[in-house]
DNA sequence: CTAGATATTGATCGCGTGATCAACAAGAGG
DNA sequence: CCTCTTGTTGATCACGCGATCAATATCTAG
Protein backbone atom coordinates (compact mmCIF):
# COMPACT_ATOMS: atom_id res chain seq x y z
CA UNK A 1 0.00 0.00 0.00
CA UNK A 2 1.42 3.31 -0.69
CA UNK A 3 4.55 4.56 -3.09
CA UNK A 4 2.54 2.96 -6.55
CA UNK A 5 3.66 1.78 -9.34
CA UNK A 6 6.64 -0.41 -8.47
CA UNK A 7 5.63 -3.89 -10.97
CA UNK A 8 7.95 -6.64 -12.28
CA UNK A 9 11.43 -4.78 -11.15
CA UNK A 10 10.27 -1.84 -13.40
CA UNK A 11 9.49 1.17 -11.66
CA UNK A 12 7.37 4.15 -13.33
CA UNK A 13 8.02 6.98 -12.39
CA UNK A 14 4.83 9.15 -13.12
CA UNK A 15 2.57 6.81 -11.64
CA UNK A 16 0.81 7.76 -8.38
CA UNK A 17 -2.45 6.84 -8.02
CA UNK A 18 -2.14 6.63 -3.92
CA UNK A 19 -2.69 2.88 -4.18
CA UNK A 20 -1.38 -0.02 -5.13
CA UNK A 21 -2.73 -2.79 -7.37
CA UNK A 22 -0.89 -5.84 -5.28
CA UNK A 23 -1.96 -8.70 -8.21
CA UNK A 24 -0.46 -7.27 -10.76
CA UNK A 25 2.85 -8.68 -10.56
CA UNK A 26 1.09 -12.02 -11.30
CA UNK A 27 3.66 -14.29 -9.48
CA UNK A 28 2.74 -18.25 -8.49
CA UNK A 29 2.50 -18.76 -4.71
CA UNK A 30 1.13 -21.78 -3.75
CA UNK A 31 -1.45 -23.61 -6.19
CA UNK A 32 -3.43 -24.98 -3.99
CA UNK A 33 -7.54 -25.09 -3.55
CA UNK A 34 -8.22 -23.09 -0.88
CA UNK A 35 -8.69 -24.38 2.71
CA UNK A 36 -11.90 -24.95 4.29
CA UNK A 37 -12.77 -22.57 6.77
CA UNK A 38 -12.23 -24.20 10.14
CA UNK A 39 -12.63 -23.29 13.60
CA UNK A 40 -9.50 -21.32 15.31
CA UNK A 41 -9.52 -24.10 17.98
CA UNK A 42 -8.90 -26.91 15.28
CA UNK A 43 -6.56 -25.09 13.08
CA UNK A 44 -3.97 -23.87 15.36
CA UNK A 45 -4.26 -28.20 16.44
CA UNK A 46 -3.83 -28.98 12.79
CA UNK A 47 -0.84 -26.27 12.75
CA UNK A 48 0.59 -27.41 15.55
CA UNK A 49 0.17 -31.21 14.45
CA UNK A 50 2.09 -29.62 11.05
CA UNK A 51 4.83 -28.36 12.69
CA UNK A 52 5.86 -31.11 15.18
CA UNK A 53 5.91 -33.80 12.51
CA UNK A 54 8.33 -31.06 10.80
CA UNK A 55 10.33 -30.69 13.75
CA UNK A 56 10.52 -34.64 13.96
CA UNK A 57 11.55 -35.32 10.21
CA UNK A 58 13.58 -32.41 9.77
CA UNK A 59 14.46 -30.67 13.26
CA UNK A 60 13.38 -27.60 14.65
CA UNK A 61 15.72 -25.50 12.37
CA UNK A 62 13.33 -26.71 9.62
CA UNK A 63 10.53 -24.93 11.18
CA UNK A 64 9.77 -22.00 8.39
CA UNK A 65 6.35 -20.36 7.61
CA UNK A 66 6.37 -21.77 4.40
CA UNK A 67 7.11 -25.23 4.89
CA UNK A 68 4.66 -25.82 8.35
CA UNK A 69 2.34 -24.34 5.70
CA UNK A 70 3.38 -26.49 3.17
CA UNK A 71 2.56 -29.68 5.01
CA UNK A 72 -0.80 -28.23 6.70
CA UNK A 73 -1.57 -27.35 2.78
CA UNK A 74 -1.80 -23.96 3.81
CA UNK A 75 -0.94 -20.23 3.13
CA UNK A 76 2.02 -19.69 5.06
CA UNK A 77 0.14 -16.19 5.85
CA UNK A 78 -2.36 -18.12 7.79
CA UNK A 79 0.78 -19.59 9.72
CA UNK A 80 1.73 -16.27 10.61
CA UNK A 81 -1.45 -15.69 11.42
CA UNK A 82 -2.04 -18.19 14.27
CA UNK A 83 2.06 -17.89 15.19
CA UNK A 84 2.41 -14.55 17.22
CA UNK A 85 6.11 -15.48 16.19
CA UNK A 86 8.47 -18.15 14.91
CA UNK A 87 10.43 -17.87 17.90
CA UNK A 88 7.37 -19.14 20.23
CA UNK A 89 6.09 -21.29 16.94
CA UNK A 90 9.39 -23.42 17.64
CA UNK A 91 9.54 -22.99 21.38
CA UNK A 92 5.74 -24.11 21.61
CA UNK A 93 6.86 -27.33 19.06
CA UNK A 94 9.71 -27.89 21.27
CA UNK A 95 7.32 -28.24 24.39
CA UNK A 96 4.67 -30.24 22.56
CA UNK A 97 7.16 -32.51 21.31
CA UNK A 98 9.34 -33.40 24.76
CA UNK A 99 6.31 -33.03 26.69
CA UNK A 100 4.19 -35.80 24.38
CA UNK A 101 7.85 -37.85 24.75
CA UNK A 102 7.57 -37.25 29.14
CA UNK A 103 3.99 -38.65 29.40
CA UNK A 104 4.35 -41.26 26.95
CA UNK A 105 7.32 -42.87 28.37
CA UNK A 106 6.04 -42.18 32.17
CA UNK A 107 2.99 -44.05 30.81
CA UNK A 108 5.22 -47.05 29.62
CA UNK A 109 7.02 -47.49 32.82
CA UNK A 110 4.19 -46.93 35.13
CA UNK A 111 2.85 -49.97 33.56
CA UNK A 112 5.52 -52.15 34.67
CA UNK A 113 4.92 -53.16 38.53
CA UNK A 114 8.64 -54.25 39.77
CA UNK A 115 10.13 -51.01 40.76
CA UNK A 116 13.69 -52.69 39.56
CA UNK A 117 12.15 -53.82 36.36
CA UNK A 118 10.32 -50.19 35.90
CA UNK A 119 13.57 -48.30 36.35
CA UNK A 120 14.88 -50.34 34.24
CA UNK A 121 12.26 -50.38 31.40
CA UNK A 122 12.39 -46.00 31.94
CA UNK A 123 16.15 -46.04 31.43
CA UNK A 124 16.29 -48.80 28.55
CA UNK A 125 13.44 -46.58 26.87
CA UNK A 126 15.41 -43.41 27.00
CA UNK A 127 18.81 -44.96 25.61
CA UNK A 128 17.36 -47.59 22.93
CA UNK A 129 17.62 -45.24 20.18
CA UNK A 130 14.19 -46.31 19.04
CA UNK A 131 14.38 -41.55 19.49
CA UNK A 132 16.31 -40.74 18.10
CA UNK A 133 13.55 -38.26 16.31
CA UNK A 134 13.03 -36.61 19.97
CA UNK A 135 16.99 -36.55 20.13
CA UNK A 136 17.49 -34.62 17.37
CA UNK A 137 15.30 -32.17 18.59
CA UNK A 138 16.47 -31.71 22.45
CA UNK A 139 20.21 -31.20 20.76
CA UNK A 140 18.23 -28.56 17.84
CA UNK A 141 17.00 -27.20 21.34
CA UNK A 142 20.14 -26.86 22.87
CA UNK A 143 21.94 -25.13 20.11
CA UNK A 144 18.74 -22.89 19.31
CA UNK A 145 18.61 -21.88 23.36
CA UNK A 146 21.09 -19.41 23.25
CA UNK A 147 19.79 -17.09 21.03
CA UNK A 148 16.33 -17.96 22.06
CA UNK A 149 15.65 -16.73 25.87
CA UNK A 150 11.69 -18.29 25.04
CA UNK A 151 13.21 -21.85 24.01
CA UNK A 152 15.84 -21.61 26.58
CA UNK A 153 13.25 -21.59 29.31
CA UNK A 154 10.93 -23.87 27.18
CA UNK A 155 14.03 -26.13 27.56
CA UNK A 156 15.01 -25.78 31.40
CA UNK A 157 11.01 -26.57 32.24
CA UNK A 158 11.19 -29.89 29.97
CA UNK A 159 14.55 -30.83 31.83
CA UNK A 160 12.76 -30.62 35.67
CA UNK A 161 10.02 -32.08 34.17
CA UNK A 162 12.19 -35.36 32.94
CA UNK A 163 14.47 -34.85 36.37
CA UNK A 164 11.51 -35.45 38.42
CA UNK A 165 10.33 -38.47 36.51
CA UNK A 166 13.58 -39.98 37.32
CA UNK A 167 13.60 -39.05 40.52
CA UNK A 168 9.91 -40.99 41.13
CA UNK A 169 11.51 -43.96 39.72
CA UNK A 170 14.41 -44.21 41.15
CA UNK A 171 12.78 -43.73 44.61
CA UNK A 172 10.80 -46.91 43.71
CA UNK A 173 13.76 -48.88 43.61
CA UNK A 174 15.88 -47.50 46.03
CA UNK A 175 16.16 -48.00 50.13
CA UNK A 176 13.86 -46.09 51.58
CA UNK A 177 16.70 -44.93 53.97
CA UNK A 178 17.85 -42.88 50.55
CA UNK A 179 17.41 -38.73 51.33
CA UNK A 180 16.07 -36.62 48.87
CA UNK A 181 19.26 -34.80 48.19
CA UNK A 182 20.79 -38.56 47.39
CA UNK A 183 18.04 -39.15 44.60
CA UNK A 184 18.28 -35.95 42.97
CA UNK A 185 22.50 -36.51 42.63
CA UNK A 186 21.72 -39.35 40.96
CA UNK A 187 19.03 -38.42 38.61
CA UNK A 188 21.04 -35.46 37.90
CA UNK A 189 24.05 -38.10 36.95
CA UNK A 190 21.50 -39.83 34.87
CA UNK A 191 20.10 -37.24 32.82
CA UNK A 192 23.55 -36.34 32.51
CA UNK A 193 24.63 -39.48 30.77
CA UNK A 194 21.11 -39.92 28.72
CA UNK A 195 21.71 -36.24 27.42
CA UNK A 196 25.13 -37.31 26.78
CA UNK A 197 25.09 -40.62 25.28
CA UNK A 198 21.96 -39.87 22.98
CA UNK A 199 24.18 -36.56 21.83
CA UNK A 200 26.84 -39.05 20.76
CA UNK A 201 24.60 -41.75 19.22
CA UNK A 202 23.06 -38.54 16.79
CA UNK A 203 26.46 -38.70 15.09
CA UNK A 204 27.08 -42.36 15.15
CA UNK A 205 29.81 -42.39 17.98
CA UNK A 206 30.42 -45.17 19.79
CA UNK A 207 28.98 -48.58 20.09
CA UNK A 208 25.34 -48.56 19.50
CA UNK A 209 23.56 -50.01 22.93
CA UNK A 210 26.17 -49.90 25.18
CA UNK A 211 24.93 -47.08 27.16
CA UNK A 212 22.57 -48.85 29.26
CA UNK A 213 25.40 -50.66 30.68
CA UNK A 214 27.34 -47.85 31.82
CA UNK A 215 24.00 -46.33 33.41
CA UNK A 216 22.90 -49.59 35.01
CA UNK A 217 25.80 -50.25 36.50
CA UNK A 218 26.09 -46.87 38.29
CA UNK A 219 22.45 -46.96 38.70
CA UNK A 220 22.71 -50.13 40.57
CA UNK A 221 25.63 -48.69 42.74
CA UNK A 222 23.92 -45.60 43.90
CA UNK A 223 20.70 -47.80 45.29
CA UNK A 224 22.85 -50.58 46.46
CA UNK A 225 20.86 -52.74 44.46
CA UNK A 226 22.65 -55.89 43.46
CA UNK A 227 24.69 -56.45 40.44
CA UNK A 228 22.79 -56.87 37.08
CA UNK A 229 19.66 -56.09 39.05
CA UNK A 230 19.06 -53.68 36.14
CA UNK A 231 20.58 -55.54 32.78
CA UNK A 232 18.59 -58.66 33.96
CA UNK B 1 29.08 -9.37 -18.59
CA UNK B 2 26.27 -10.46 -21.04
CA UNK B 3 22.43 -10.10 -20.93
CA UNK B 4 22.89 -6.14 -20.77
CA UNK B 5 20.88 -4.13 -19.75
CA UNK B 6 19.91 -4.35 -15.96
CA UNK B 7 20.97 -1.35 -14.21
CA UNK B 8 19.00 0.36 -11.39
CA UNK B 9 15.93 -2.19 -11.31
CA UNK B 10 15.21 -1.28 -14.37
CA UNK B 11 15.41 -3.50 -17.80
CA UNK B 12 15.84 -1.80 -20.75
CA UNK B 13 13.92 -4.24 -23.22
CA UNK B 14 15.87 -2.98 -26.22
CA UNK B 15 19.24 -2.93 -25.47
CA UNK B 16 21.16 -5.91 -26.52
CA UNK B 17 24.82 -5.13 -26.67
CA UNK B 18 25.92 -8.70 -26.12
CA UNK B 19 27.86 -7.68 -22.91
CA UNK B 20 26.89 -6.32 -19.26
CA UNK B 21 28.96 -3.30 -17.86
CA UNK B 22 28.62 -4.54 -14.54
CA UNK B 23 29.58 -1.63 -12.61
CA UNK B 24 27.16 0.49 -13.75
CA UNK B 25 24.36 -0.44 -10.99
CA UNK B 26 26.54 0.89 -8.48
CA UNK B 27 25.23 -0.57 -5.05
CA UNK B 28 27.16 0.00 -2.27
CA UNK B 29 28.63 -3.49 -1.38
CA UNK B 30 31.53 -2.84 1.59
CA UNK B 31 33.00 0.51 1.79
CA UNK B 32 36.15 -0.98 2.79
CA UNK B 33 39.83 -0.09 1.86
CA UNK B 34 41.21 -2.53 0.08
CA UNK B 35 42.83 -5.61 1.92
CA UNK B 36 46.36 -5.74 1.20
CA UNK B 37 47.87 -8.29 -1.26
CA UNK B 38 49.31 -11.23 0.89
CA UNK B 39 50.40 -14.91 0.70
CA UNK B 40 48.12 -17.43 0.37
CA UNK B 41 49.16 -19.46 3.13
CA UNK B 42 48.87 -16.29 5.29
CA UNK B 43 45.37 -14.95 4.25
CA UNK B 44 44.32 -18.56 4.72
CA UNK B 45 45.17 -18.35 7.92
CA UNK B 46 43.77 -15.02 9.02
CA UNK B 47 40.39 -16.24 7.74
CA UNK B 48 40.45 -19.31 9.57
CA UNK B 49 41.19 -17.40 12.60
CA UNK B 50 38.23 -15.10 11.54
CA UNK B 51 36.40 -17.77 11.55
CA UNK B 52 37.31 -19.28 14.75
CA UNK B 53 36.25 -16.21 16.64
CA UNK B 54 33.14 -15.71 15.13
CA UNK B 55 32.42 -19.25 15.95
CA UNK B 56 33.28 -19.08 19.70
CA UNK B 57 31.28 -15.45 19.93
CA UNK B 58 28.17 -16.16 18.09
CA UNK B 59 28.26 -19.75 17.41
CA UNK B 60 28.42 -22.20 14.56
CA UNK B 61 25.79 -20.40 12.55
CA UNK B 62 27.04 -17.39 12.72
CA UNK B 63 29.82 -18.47 10.40
CA UNK B 64 28.52 -16.92 6.84
CA UNK B 65 30.67 -15.64 4.00
CA UNK B 66 29.77 -11.88 4.74
CA UNK B 67 30.11 -12.51 8.27
CA UNK B 68 33.43 -14.34 8.00
CA UNK B 69 35.02 -11.87 4.96
CA UNK B 70 33.78 -8.68 7.77
CA UNK B 71 35.50 -9.78 10.20
CA UNK B 72 38.53 -10.42 8.60
CA UNK B 73 38.29 -6.94 6.49
CA UNK B 74 38.17 -8.58 3.35
CA UNK B 75 35.42 -8.76 0.62
CA UNK B 76 33.02 -12.33 1.20
CA UNK B 77 33.98 -13.67 -2.07
CA UNK B 78 37.56 -13.82 -0.92
CA UNK B 79 36.43 -15.90 1.32
CA UNK B 80 34.42 -17.93 -0.97
CA UNK B 81 37.93 -17.91 -3.06
CA UNK B 82 39.57 -19.63 -0.23
CA UNK B 83 37.14 -22.19 1.45
CA UNK B 84 35.95 -24.73 -1.22
CA UNK B 85 32.36 -24.37 0.51
CA UNK B 86 30.39 -23.26 3.53
CA UNK B 87 30.07 -27.11 4.35
CA UNK B 88 33.91 -27.35 4.76
CA UNK B 89 34.54 -24.08 6.26
CA UNK B 90 32.39 -24.90 9.12
CA UNK B 91 33.88 -28.27 9.77
CA UNK B 92 37.34 -27.16 9.04
CA UNK B 93 36.49 -24.40 12.07
CA UNK B 94 35.07 -27.25 14.50
CA UNK B 95 38.16 -29.01 14.21
CA UNK B 96 40.44 -25.89 14.68
CA UNK B 97 38.68 -25.05 17.47
CA UNK B 98 38.02 -28.06 19.54
CA UNK B 99 41.38 -29.41 18.29
CA UNK B 100 43.01 -26.48 19.92
CA UNK B 101 40.82 -26.95 22.73
CA UNK B 102 42.07 -30.72 23.45
CA UNK B 103 45.76 -29.67 22.92
CA UNK B 104 45.33 -26.61 25.61
CA UNK B 105 43.68 -28.94 27.68
CA UNK B 106 46.09 -31.78 27.29
CA UNK B 107 49.27 -29.46 28.14
CA UNK B 108 47.52 -28.21 31.04
CA UNK B 109 46.86 -31.68 32.51
CA UNK B 110 50.58 -33.16 31.55
CA UNK B 111 52.31 -30.54 33.65
CA UNK B 112 50.80 -31.68 36.87
CA UNK B 113 53.00 -34.50 38.11
CA UNK B 114 50.63 -36.61 40.39
CA UNK B 115 48.53 -38.62 38.78
CA UNK B 116 45.22 -38.05 40.91
CA UNK B 117 45.79 -34.84 40.92
CA UNK B 118 46.43 -34.39 37.13
CA UNK B 119 43.08 -36.55 36.91
CA UNK B 120 41.68 -34.21 38.88
CA UNK B 121 42.86 -30.79 37.07
CA UNK B 122 41.58 -32.84 33.69
CA UNK B 123 38.13 -32.70 34.55
CA UNK B 124 37.96 -29.79 36.67
CA UNK B 125 39.19 -27.67 33.79
CA UNK B 126 36.23 -29.82 31.70
CA UNK B 127 33.72 -28.72 34.39
CA UNK B 128 34.40 -25.24 35.21
CA UNK B 129 32.61 -23.35 32.91
CA UNK B 130 35.29 -21.11 31.74
CA UNK B 131 34.56 -22.68 28.66
CA UNK B 132 31.34 -22.22 27.29
CA UNK B 133 31.88 -20.74 24.58
CA UNK B 134 33.63 -24.10 23.07
CA UNK B 135 30.93 -26.14 24.46
CA UNK B 136 28.66 -23.71 22.29
CA UNK B 137 30.83 -24.89 19.56
CA UNK B 138 30.20 -28.78 20.39
CA UNK B 139 26.33 -27.91 20.65
CA UNK B 140 25.79 -26.50 17.30
CA UNK B 141 28.33 -29.13 15.85
CA UNK B 142 26.35 -32.16 17.06
CA UNK B 143 22.91 -30.42 16.11
CA UNK B 144 24.16 -29.24 12.19
CA UNK B 145 26.29 -32.67 11.77
CA UNK B 146 22.91 -34.32 10.95
CA UNK B 147 22.51 -32.40 8.26
CA UNK B 148 26.52 -32.46 7.28
CA UNK B 149 27.90 -35.17 6.89
CA UNK B 150 31.32 -33.89 6.18
CA UNK B 151 30.89 -31.86 10.18
CA UNK B 152 29.63 -34.81 11.43
CA UNK B 153 33.04 -36.96 10.71
CA UNK B 154 34.87 -34.53 12.19
CA UNK B 155 32.38 -34.36 15.10
CA UNK B 156 33.74 -38.31 15.41
CA UNK B 157 37.13 -37.54 15.48
CA UNK B 158 37.27 -34.81 17.47
CA UNK B 159 34.88 -37.16 20.27
CA UNK B 160 37.74 -39.83 19.39
CA UNK B 161 40.68 -38.03 20.04
CA UNK B 162 38.53 -36.55 23.63
CA UNK B 163 38.26 -40.07 24.15
CA UNK B 164 41.95 -41.37 24.48
CA UNK B 165 42.66 -38.52 25.83
CA UNK B 166 40.55 -39.29 29.40
CA UNK B 167 42.03 -42.43 29.06
CA UNK B 168 45.33 -41.26 29.40
CA UNK B 169 44.60 -39.54 31.94
CA UNK B 170 42.43 -42.69 33.90
CA UNK B 171 45.60 -45.46 33.38
CA UNK B 172 48.25 -42.93 35.12
CA UNK B 173 45.83 -42.87 38.00
CA UNK B 174 43.81 -46.64 37.41
CA UNK B 175 45.28 -49.81 40.00
CA UNK B 176 47.81 -51.24 37.02
CA UNK B 177 45.16 -54.58 36.89
CA UNK B 178 42.69 -52.48 35.21
CA UNK B 179 42.10 -53.92 31.87
CA UNK B 180 41.88 -51.54 28.27
CA UNK B 181 38.25 -52.66 27.98
CA UNK B 182 37.44 -51.36 31.36
CA UNK B 183 39.10 -47.98 30.79
CA UNK B 184 37.32 -47.34 27.81
CA UNK B 185 34.17 -48.22 29.98
CA UNK B 186 34.85 -45.43 32.26
CA UNK B 187 35.69 -42.94 29.61
CA UNK B 188 32.93 -43.43 27.78
CA UNK B 189 31.10 -43.10 30.88
CA UNK B 190 33.34 -39.71 31.59
CA UNK B 191 32.73 -38.16 28.78
CA UNK B 192 28.80 -38.68 28.53
CA UNK B 193 28.74 -36.90 31.81
CA UNK B 194 30.53 -34.02 30.25
CA UNK B 195 28.89 -33.86 27.57
CA UNK B 196 25.52 -34.14 28.88
CA UNK B 197 26.50 -31.36 32.22
CA UNK B 198 27.87 -29.35 29.51
CA UNK B 199 24.96 -29.21 27.41
CA UNK B 200 23.16 -28.65 31.01
CA UNK B 201 25.10 -25.84 31.82
CA UNK B 202 24.27 -23.92 28.19
CA UNK B 203 21.25 -23.89 29.18
CA UNK B 204 21.71 -22.74 32.82
CA UNK B 205 19.72 -25.81 33.88
CA UNK B 206 20.68 -26.98 36.91
CA UNK B 207 23.16 -25.93 40.40
CA UNK B 208 26.64 -24.28 38.92
CA UNK B 209 29.46 -26.69 39.59
CA UNK B 210 28.08 -29.65 41.08
CA UNK B 211 28.83 -31.66 38.09
CA UNK B 212 32.83 -32.34 39.55
CA UNK B 213 31.22 -33.93 42.92
CA UNK B 214 29.08 -36.09 40.45
CA UNK B 215 32.02 -37.14 37.78
CA UNK B 216 34.56 -37.58 40.39
CA UNK B 217 32.46 -39.73 42.88
CA UNK B 218 31.81 -42.65 39.51
CA UNK B 219 35.63 -42.53 38.63
CA UNK B 220 36.79 -42.54 42.01
CA UNK B 221 34.96 -45.81 42.57
CA UNK B 222 35.71 -47.22 39.08
CA UNK B 223 39.20 -46.52 39.74
CA UNK B 224 38.95 -47.97 43.47
CA UNK B 225 40.38 -44.60 44.63
CA UNK B 226 39.44 -43.73 48.49
CA UNK B 227 36.54 -41.71 48.20
CA UNK B 228 37.47 -37.45 48.16
CA UNK B 229 40.52 -38.03 46.04
CA UNK B 230 39.58 -36.90 43.22
CA UNK B 231 37.72 -33.69 44.70
CA UNK B 232 40.59 -32.63 47.14
C1' DC C 1 61.09 -0.46 -15.74
C1' DT C 2 58.08 -3.33 -17.65
C1' DA C 3 55.21 -7.50 -18.21
C1' DG C 4 53.08 -11.25 -16.43
C1' DA C 5 50.99 -13.70 -12.63
C1' DT C 6 47.56 -13.72 -9.34
C1' DA C 7 45.33 -11.93 -5.04
C1' DT C 8 41.31 -9.26 -4.50
C1' DT C 9 37.09 -7.11 -5.64
C1' DG C 10 32.19 -5.70 -6.86
C1' DA C 11 28.26 -6.94 -8.95
C1' DT C 12 25.03 -10.19 -9.72
C1' DC C 13 21.97 -14.41 -9.59
C1' DG C 14 18.48 -17.28 -7.56
C1' DC C 15 16.72 -18.52 -3.63
C1' DG C 16 14.80 -18.52 1.15
C1' DT C 17 13.49 -16.07 5.33
C1' DG C 18 9.74 -13.56 8.72
C1' DA C 19 6.45 -10.29 8.57
C1' DT C 20 2.53 -7.44 7.04
C1' DC C 21 -1.95 -6.11 4.94
C1' DA C 22 -5.66 -5.26 1.83
C1' DA C 23 -8.69 -8.16 -0.45
C1' DC C 24 -11.45 -12.25 -0.79
C1' DA C 25 -14.86 -15.80 0.44
C1' DA C 26 -17.24 -19.04 3.33
C1' DG C 27 -20.28 -19.88 6.63
C1' DA C 28 -23.50 -18.13 10.67
C1' DG C 29 -27.26 -15.34 12.31
C1' DG C 30 -31.00 -12.57 11.21
C1' DC D 1 -32.35 -14.93 1.19
C1' DC D 2 -29.28 -11.64 2.62
C1' DT D 3 -25.79 -9.51 5.61
C1' DC D 4 -21.86 -9.52 8.40
C1' DT D 5 -18.27 -11.56 10.86
C1' DT D 6 -13.93 -13.52 10.28
C1' DG D 7 -10.97 -17.34 8.54
C1' DT D 8 -8.00 -17.30 4.57
C1' DT D 9 -5.24 -15.72 0.88
C1' DG D 10 -1.74 -13.62 -2.47
C1' DA D 11 1.37 -10.20 -3.07
C1' DT D 12 4.91 -7.70 -1.39
C1' DC D 13 8.88 -5.87 1.38
C1' DA D 14 13.50 -5.80 3.06
C1' DC D 15 16.73 -8.64 4.17
C1' DG D 16 20.39 -12.42 4.16
C1' DC D 17 22.29 -16.54 2.15
C1' DG D 18 26.09 -19.26 -0.98
C1' DA D 19 28.02 -19.04 -5.17
C1' DT D 20 30.12 -17.31 -9.47
C1' DC D 21 33.00 -14.43 -12.63
C1' DA D 22 34.90 -10.75 -15.25
C1' DA D 23 37.50 -6.89 -13.99
C1' DT D 24 41.01 -4.74 -11.35
C1' DA D 25 45.07 -3.85 -8.61
C1' DT D 26 49.25 -5.26 -6.81
C1' DC D 27 53.41 -7.73 -6.27
C1' DT D 28 57.38 -9.97 -8.48
C1' DA D 29 60.35 -11.86 -11.88
C1' DG D 30 62.93 -10.73 -15.73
Amino acid sequence: MSTAGEVDGRVSPGVAVGRVTPGAAAAIADARPRASRTSPADRAAQLATAAEGLALEEGLHALTLRAVAARAGVASSLVAHYAPSMERLVADTFTSIVGAELAEVRAHAIAVRDPNARLQALLATLLDGSRDDVTGVWVDAWSIARRSSVLAEAVREQMTAWHSAIVDALRAAAPASMHVRELDRVAAHVLAMVDGLNAHELVDYGPTGSGLALIARVVERELSLPEGALTR
